[in-house]
DNA sequence: CGTGTTGTTGAACTGTCTCAAGGACGGTGG
DNA sequence: CCACCGTCCTTGAGACAGTTCAACAACACG
């Protein structure tokens, strides 16, 4: 996997329109495209910067010496990451799950828009506090549930955030690696892939090329002992953007 | 145990004196005097309060419905708790695990904290950011380690943050039942019985009467993965404060 | 069309859970 | 002061979910 590649912060950098500040509430900042599989380090430097996710699908992940990788949480468009919620030593990186585009506020810039941009500020705050639950949801589902719940939790998550109608259902791209869902779900890919196979047989989901089809919304929400919380998360915001 | 009685947030309140507000960097709120396993429900409603933790060790509780109650993290002196955070449906609430103080700020009062007290505010935020990385730290835990690592984890946590230095080792008394902290592991109370008897027959650790001894505290960090980064992160604050 | 990567499946193994019994401890009342 | 009680903790034996290892199938890419 030579292809997956560290780029440096600083390339491909250029400005938001400021213009369009009071349309979509974003200011200037630095914008990042990224490549799906490219990564960006969360050094530890004191310096605390935020992420805003504009477009796509990242997975904040974690690497201790010794250890295998860890997905501590999957970002979507409209949430920000702050720099400070990985410790250092976790050895954090942002990666791209398709390709992606990321505003980011230097602490300089946060600052200002502290003064000057009270509307933003509040963007910034609930995008946050949203996500913050989200991680609450998160850790719920890793240290009360089975794998089977984990991964309908799992599929509740991606459905809600990416998914659209379909027929009745939903369904959406899985833009995960099994490899990848399984370090998300603290599972090993092959009971993964086992339980993704129970799933297929039961009818519950279909995949084809990537793409995942819930047939019956409602039984894969009876199997996730979250899916209640995360919908109520999940529309609560809609309803405030 | 009828003892374990729900208090209206509203009971027990006086004004935290303004004088001091200049000395302690805290201004007037809501001074909560809690008993030991007093339960402070956190309601649902959008109210988004926070809680600053005064004195005392609290846990976060969630008790979906059908489900065994969870421990989701656990609250120390200085750290504060957004009520955001815990999405509704997850009955979520906060229990004193010690007698302790809790200052609770309502949506008014922070808007005047933004405007007025900036010095306030950015307490606030640093306790905030710091608690969210410790939050990343136990999400880590429960999905990368084993019992024995996440058993050594805890016990480095509650090392760090309430124990004191004591012939070598570090000793401080162990706030939560046996349970309480399964449910913070995600283990089964058996298990973790078990577990803790290795640690004892090995030497690692010594409980009487509720108080803990680490006598090799560098042996009990070897055990914990994230004994590194849950160092660096406590000591981390303790400079900035 | 190979060739490498990613996903699937089987069989054996292991850590954690379950259930049930017994032990330790702290408080209460005789 | 001791006997009793309830609660919390410990321990064993068996069951089960999840892991490991290895082989194979499916797929994507040049």
């Amino acid at each position: 996997m030579s292809d997956r590649m560290t780029t440096p912060i600083s390339a491909q950098v250029r400005s938001a329109n400021p213009e369009s500040a009071n349309i979509t509430p974003v200011i200037p900042g630095v914008l990042l495209p990224l490549r799906k599989q490219q990564r960006v380090p969360l050094s530890q430097k004191p310096s605390d910067h935020i992420f805003l996710v504009m477009t796509g699908v990242l997975m904040v992940e974690a690497r201790l010496p010794e250890r295998n990788r860890q997905v501590l949480e999957i970002l979507f468009p409209g949430d920000a990451y702050h720099t400070q919620d990985a410790p250092g030593r976790l050895g954090a990186a942002l990666i791209a799950s398709t390709p992606a585009e990321l505003q980011r506020y230097r602490p300089e810039a946060l600052e200002a828009i502290e003064r000057n941009n009270p509307e933003f500020r509040k963007r910034l705050e609930s995008a946050t506090s949203h996500r913050s639950a989200r991680r609450t949801l998160h850790l719920a589902s890793m240290s009360g549930a089975s794998g089977e719940e984990r991964l309908a939790d799992f599929l509740v998550e991606m459905g809600l955030y990416i998914g659209r109608e379909a027929q009745g259902g939903r369904s959406f791209d899985i833009p995960l690696s099994r490899e990848e869902i399984a370090d998300y779900l603290a599972l090993n890919p092959d009971t993964l892939s086992r339980i993704f196979s129970r799933f297929k047989s039961s009818g519950l989901i279909a995949i084809s090329r990537g793409r995942a089809t819930v047939p019956d919304w409602s039984a894969l929400t009876r199997l996730s002992p979250l899916a209640a919380a995360q919908t109520d998360l999940h529309d609560q915001v809609r309803a405030t953007a």
